[in-house]
DNA sequence: CTGTTAGCGCATTCAA
DNA sequence: TTGAATGCGCTAACAG
């Protein structure tokens, strides 16, 4: 039924024998131990290098009870939000010589799945993008084992998390709205249920209140962070009648959709509508016109979040680091107009309209 | 110097304890083996069940010699395109209980360290992405693991290679743009150092030929795949006073650099310049206008490599799968006009057009 | 069918 | 400093 059995081509006895050492010796001498004589440190690096010597680890791992290895759960790797994450936090644990076990999972079920499996695999320690579990589930579930949350999708809890200034971010950008003469804003917010979605929603808010500037609740609408939901809510907003001189969209991706759909409507941006959105994606200095968001350190955020895992995994207690986000003013945004409610140029009429934005983005 | 190693909690010698049996009976059933006396087995598992026990994979990986995790080599997890890949090959792997263990690399060095350490830790299998080592060079290094390359860069060896068949819908685009009545098309092609530009750049030759097009090499320039590199070719193209009506470039990421620096000019798509991307990235179907371009499976083909390796692993020897492309004409590309130079209307002035391109993009 | 005996490759006591 | 012995947790012959 097994096939092959691989095993080990080289072992540290092959080295020992060649080296005139014993196992031990090689053992010592391989991870870098001190208390060996040098001409004997030499002869085993020698038979290591002549014997092209590959280490086995995970005997290593199952003999010292560490595996050197972080397992991190991302939502979806095929968007660069999360890919940003992820590349931060491969590298960073590359540079550490650890290795990142990498599982997806979106729904609560699939997630304590993938972490039982990490588990399994003696992962020394974790990272949780976008989880939707609460602290005490998760502990609950991993036990001992450190892990870290970023971006997570819970409003509670914060003990774990590697906190962003989401509030603040999206309080600068609505600022910026604010003193380009935008009074009646709309904005798009991600799911309710996260963390994120309701920290740049209250952002908003504090920025108007801090203003003077009555909000509407009916410019207030929830999506789900992609391009079509964006582009969903901003029709719907549009059908509503509701008069507003530029959106804020709660990620670059829903701003995208936003675009698409004034443009549907004929609107031109920013002369007749503002738009801005949040994260800073890959995509948005090379939407046209180039987006005008809020930079959150993705990249850094997970080399940070390996950091402190790895400090925890050496028993260092390490404290969690908070971001700071940018503003990046591009050229969705101007000034607002004088009429409040934007004019339209007539669409153009197009044979393919009906299934142009048919959702035929992701794969699968 | 260890602080605590861990130790399992729970082993299969207290379940045997526990449900009074040896530990072999225990490995045999958490095993699904068959012959074991139904009462026992039912022990056994209800043993499991109250101690919560958790298996330690690492033991069992060092005792039967596999490890069931598989590589990946990915380029840069921030992109989507590479993401797609990866969340097809993590999902599928999923499904067969395998585990992933993810590295990026890009440079040929880092690929090999990279490759040198998914082998220490005892990969049955490998995908390589983007790899830029050629066949032989990567068997020198993995030895009998299986490995099965996609999207590769290299233009040599197609043994280990999941085809796609770049050509035929790099044609089939191609052909679009003529049927729309484009005579001078430009193409911005990816390195041309990577297979997937090679064909795709062919494959617009071909269809150019066999309609009996003379082709201009002066509209073909070469360019990196990125956004970024997209935008300077196309600003190359047009200050070189190219005449075209069409822009056929190597993939999405490019042809929104192009659509942007069309943009600049003045120029409106696709009434004055039609635009193609390839490989319907994420976000194709919400630029405006909607990008017409040519699906690669990407996910799909994540899926496909990892049966391909499992049945590898397995010891059977499994063909490997090729992909054929499909158009996708959605609106940013639209008949020629009659002049050949298209029309420009005058730019409007932009007080931050200087840095409004400046590479912002990715993260880092 | 089931238990006993050996390892898997390496780290790590403990003596020497 | 170094080597011999023991064990990490589990699988896999081998007997019984």
């Amino acid at each position: 039924m097994d096939p092959r059995r691989r095993k080990q081509p080289v072992t540290i006895y092959d080295i020992a024998y060649r080296a005139g050492v014993s196992p031990a010796t090689v053992s010592r001498v391989l991870r870098g131990a001190s208390g060996v004589a040098e001409a004997k440190r030499q002869a085993v690096v020698d038979a290591a290098a002549e014997l092209r010597y590959r280490p086995n680890l995970i005997a290593q791992d199952l003999a010292s009870g560490r595996s050197q290895t972080v397992g991190m759960i991302v939502p979806d790797a095929a968007h660069s939000f999360w890919g940003s994450l992820l590349k931060g936090v491969e590298e960073a644990l590359h540079s550490f010589s650890y290795h990142l076990l990498m599982a997806s999972a979106q729904l609560p079920d699939g997630e304590r799945s993938a972490l039982d499996l990490l588990l399994r695999h003696q992962v020394d320690g974790l990272v949780l993008a976008g989880s939707t579990l609460a602290d005490d589930g998760i502990a609950a579930i991993v036990g001992e084992t450190p892990f870290v949350n970023v971006c997570r999708r819970r409003l509670a809890g914060t003990a774990s998390r590697i906190v962003v200034y989401n509030r603040a971010g999206a309080r600068e950008l609505t600022r910026h709205l604010l003193s380009l003469g935008h009074r009646r804003i709309a904005h798009i917010c991600g799911p309710l249920w996260q963390a994120d979605s309701v920290d740049r929603r209250d952002g908003f808010l504090e920025a108007l209140a801090e203003a003077g500037v009555e909000s509407d609740p009916g410019l207030i609408v929830e999506a789900d962070f992609s391009m079509q939901g964006g582009l969903a809510a901003t029709q719907r907003l549009l059908a509503a009648g509701h008069e507003f001189t530029a959106v804020f969209a709660g990620n670059d991706e829903m701003a995208m959709g936003a675009l698409l759909a004034l443009d549907r409507e004929g609107l031109v941006v920013p002369r007749d509508v503002s738009v801005a959105g949040y994260d800073d994606d890959i995509f948005a200095a090379f939407c046209r016109p180039p987006l005008t968001t809020v930079r959150q350190p993705l990249y850094e955020i997970g080399q940070a979040a390996v950091r402190s895992v790895l400090a925890r995994v050496e028993g260092e207690d390490a404290a969690l680091p908070s971001f700071a986000t940018a503003l990046r003013v591009r050229e969705s945004t101007g000034p607002a107009r004088p009429r409040t409610r934007a004019r339209r140029r007539p669409a153009t009429p197009r044979a393919r309209a009906g299934t142009a934005w048919k959702p035929v983005s992701g794969p699968r």
